[in-house]
RNA sequence: GGGCAGGUGGCGGAGCGGUCAAUCGCACCAGGCUGUAAACCUGGCGACUUCGGUCUACGGAGGUUCAAAUCCUCCCCUGCCCA
């Protein structure tokens, strides 16, 4: 299921491939955030000529619309949204944390009111799993309880043994196996896969704790959440790097919700192995690109005649056939191809970055790579 | 030629004696977005500034008033209607 191919002897970077039942990916990898069934803007076309190799979706977002039911009548997930490639699902957790106005947290589960409609719903640990089995996703992630930076410990400990018990009753209910509704899911060997989410706010101890209840209950790869949830980016790496040392070599290890390139090559660096993140798509949208070095913000002005592609040298749809002043013409008029094209460019950045680590690690240049990275970053002109 | 309605910052359009450098919208400028309620949000937008202010401004020229974008006179211009 998951393979370790290499470690890096200069870093705790690792090359892997995990083994889904839509298919292997490479890690370490990024996966573009799909939250309702759709990478916004992109095609599925569109994503694999970025070499997209697996695409994050939302359990709760899912669950409120369509429903899980229409879903599960176009033969899952997969079929209902024509992509073929595996998929994991999240589980909602973070909109517990993120929609908090609308949410009451109890023991049993989550009471809230649909963001949509102001309908009134309720969420178990267990209903979750069943929904992602419904959905077919190659790997789901089970209810959690994120908190925000800063928590008080007594807060955060509080929420680390919910998302303990919630982790154990997911568990639960994967091992009496699932109705499975895709058909490359009956066909295939792999069964769905279930993460634990590691807690603990910034308390190294309470990390510590959570991972050893996690590994204990035992799942197929352990992610890290809770963090790009306020704090400093100093704080991001030194709870990613401490948590990271803890989780079991031979399990994927997921940072959830991160990050920039720079953080992504950081935590590589520590030995994380998945990624996901809204910022390649929604900056995108907004008009902010990534490039080697940094980033550009196509609305400037100061790209008004700029007849040069978004990113020198990428190999991109976009970079290919347009101008950064015919971009940023399509901002200013708001035409949709702008959005399109941005976080086209920003996805196939993010997954050639990936692609490059993997090759680095491969060719033991890793440390040199993350090095230039650092150095070549600097910020916008302007 | 006569009657009516108007002329406010890049544009549209409020204000109709002091709290007006002037509501608001658009346009423009700068920035932010980290398991997506985000094609979104924030800030700026007369000039100068030691950031406390100072100066020039509401078609033009006079005037009334302690005080005028706001009241009066004349002039210029625009739109509509009638000859």
């Amino acid at each position: 299921m998951f393979t370790l191919i290499k470690k890096d002897k200069d870093s705790k970077a690792r090359l892997g491939k995990l083994e889904t039942a839509h298919g292997a990916i490479n890690t370490p990898c990024f996966m573009p955030v799909g939250t309702q069934a759709t990478v916004k803007t992109l095609s599925n076309q569109d994503l694999i000529d970025c070499n997209s190799e697996i695409i994050l979706s939302n359990t709760y977002h899912l669950y409120l619309r369509p429903g899980i039911e229409t879903i599960k009548a176009a033969g899952g997930l997969h079929k209902f949204m024509g992509w073929k490639r595996p998929i994991l699902t999240d589980s909602g957790g973070f909109q517990v944390f993120s929609l908090a106005t609308l949410m009451k947290i109890k023991d049993e589960g989550v009471e809230f009111a649909s963001h949509i409609d102001g309908s009134r719903h309720f969420l178990t640990p267990e209903k979750v799993i069943e929904l992602q089995q419904g959905l077919g996703s190659d790997i789901m992630m089970p209810l959690d309880e994120p908190v925000s930076y800063p928590c008080s410990k007594p807060k955060a400990e509080a929420a680390l043994e919910r998302t303990h018990d919630w982790a154990r009753r997911s568990k639960k209910v994967t091992s009496h196996q699932s109705p499975v509704t895709s058909p490359e899911l009956k066909q295939s060997d792999h069964r769905q896969l279930l993460f634990g989410i590691v807690q603990g706010s910034s308390y190294q101890d309470l990390r510590k704790r959570s991972v050893e209840e996690l590994v204990k209950i035992g799942f197929d790869g352990y992610a890290i959440g809770g963090v790009s949830v306020g704090e400093p980016e100093t704080l991001i790496y030194e709870v990613t790097d401490y948590t990271a040392a803890l989780l079991p070599e031979e399990k994927p290890r997921y940072l959830m919700g991160v990050g920039t390139p720079l953080d992504i090559v950081e935590a590589v660096s520590q030995g994380v192995d998945m990624f996901d993140c809204v910022m390649p798509t929604r900056n995108g949208r907004n008009g902010t690109a990534f490039i080697k070095g940094g980033k550009l913000l196509l609305r400037s002005s100061r790209y008004a005649t700029d007849p040069k592609p978004i990113d020198e040298g990428c190999g991109c749809f976009a970079c290919k056939n347009y101008t950064r002043s015919y971009i940023r013409h399509l901002f200013n008029t708001e035409e949709m191809l702008g959005l399109r094209l941005v976080s086209l460019h920003n996805i196939y950045f993010y997954a050639t970055l990936m692609a490059e680590i993997r090759a680095a690690i491969l060719e033991n240049r890793f440390p040199e790579y993350k090095k230039n990275i650092k150095q070549n970053h600097k910020p916008p002109p302007g």
